[in-house]
DNA sequence: ATGACACTATTTTAGTGA
């Protein structure tokens, strides 16, 4: 099984390139942030013409999550419980005997700003909400963190420590993930190399290779122990057939999860 | 040092993102 997860910067605007990743890649489940689409707007049948089910949790203008699935179903959640006011950043299903969940986590605009508390907040109900979830053995939570977990995970290094993304008090919501028994796929699988997942649109960042790792595939151990490879695919990074990319890569991982 | 890019919305400028 082939899971990934992809911040796609609206997904009116980004459907074609979607598509065309979905072709080239083949991915079972994806989890989508950002769609920036009411449920109205998305384009399921685009979705559905591919095989892929989908079920979403939109909402005007900004945040939204989805989930594609070329297998069946079941048991979709929408919204982290208590946070409903932050926008639409959380829904999970359960797909083959996996519980799936994507998030689109806050970004905390500034340090100074109130959402900045209000994100550390998001992420203490997400802890809770996971400790409770009860989601099984075989369980995914992924998407866009908005939080650079270590100092490798930012082109900067440790000279990033205590800006937006880097601070102690959003590592620690990170880490506290982990602590719950998430194991991050990537950097479990990889080691200590280093790579990034989302490049500023400005200033030339993806070519000078400026980037950010903060969009993640956390699993149980059962998942973990299943995972036979993980990549970052910053191929569709670029533009491609005069098609404008996210800012975000997608990031999959192939699971042998064939005996259950 | 600034802004640089790409999206959104009671759109023609301002807000958001990371």
């Amino acid at each position: 099984m082939r899971i990934a997860t992809w911040n796609v910067n609206s997904l009116r605007a980004r459907l074609d390139f979607v598509l065309m990743w979905l072709e080239a890649r083949q991915p079972d489940v994806v989890g989508l942030q950002e769609l920036k689409a009411t449920d109205e707007e998305f384009p399921r049948t685009a979705f559905q013409d591919l095989g892929y089910e989908v079920a979403l949790h939109g909402q005007k203008g900004w945040n939204g999550v989805a989930i594609l699935s070329r297998l069946p179903v079941e048991q979709v959640r929408r919204g982290l419980p208590g946070q409903e006011s932050f926008g639409a950043r959380l829904i999970g299903a359960r797909i083959a005997g996996l519980a799936f969940f994507t998030a689109y986590c806050p970004n905390g605009k500034e340090l100074t700003h109130p959402d900045f508390e209000r994100k550390l907040g998001w992420f203490d109900d997400l802890a809770a909400f996971w400790r409770d979830a009860d989601a099984g053995e075989a369980a995914v939570l992924c998407g866009d963190f908005n939080i650079v977990p270590a100092p490798v995970d930012s082109w900067r290094g440790a000279a990033a420590d205590g800006r937006l993304f880097h601070t102690p008090d959003e590592r620690r919501r990170f880490q506290a993930l982990l602590e719950l028994g998430l194991v991050d796929l990537y950097r479990d699988r990889r080691g200590d190399e280093q790579a990034f997942s989302w490049w500023d649109y400005r200033g030339g960042a993806f070519h000078r290779g400026q980037g950010l790792r903060i969009d993640m595939l956390l699993g149980t151990p059962r998942v973990a122990e299943r995972v036979t490879d993980v990549r970052i695919d910053r191929d569709f990074r670029k533009k491609r057939s005069g098609l404008t990319a996210s800012d975000h890569a997608p990031v999959y991982a192939d699971l042998d999860l064939d005996d259950g």
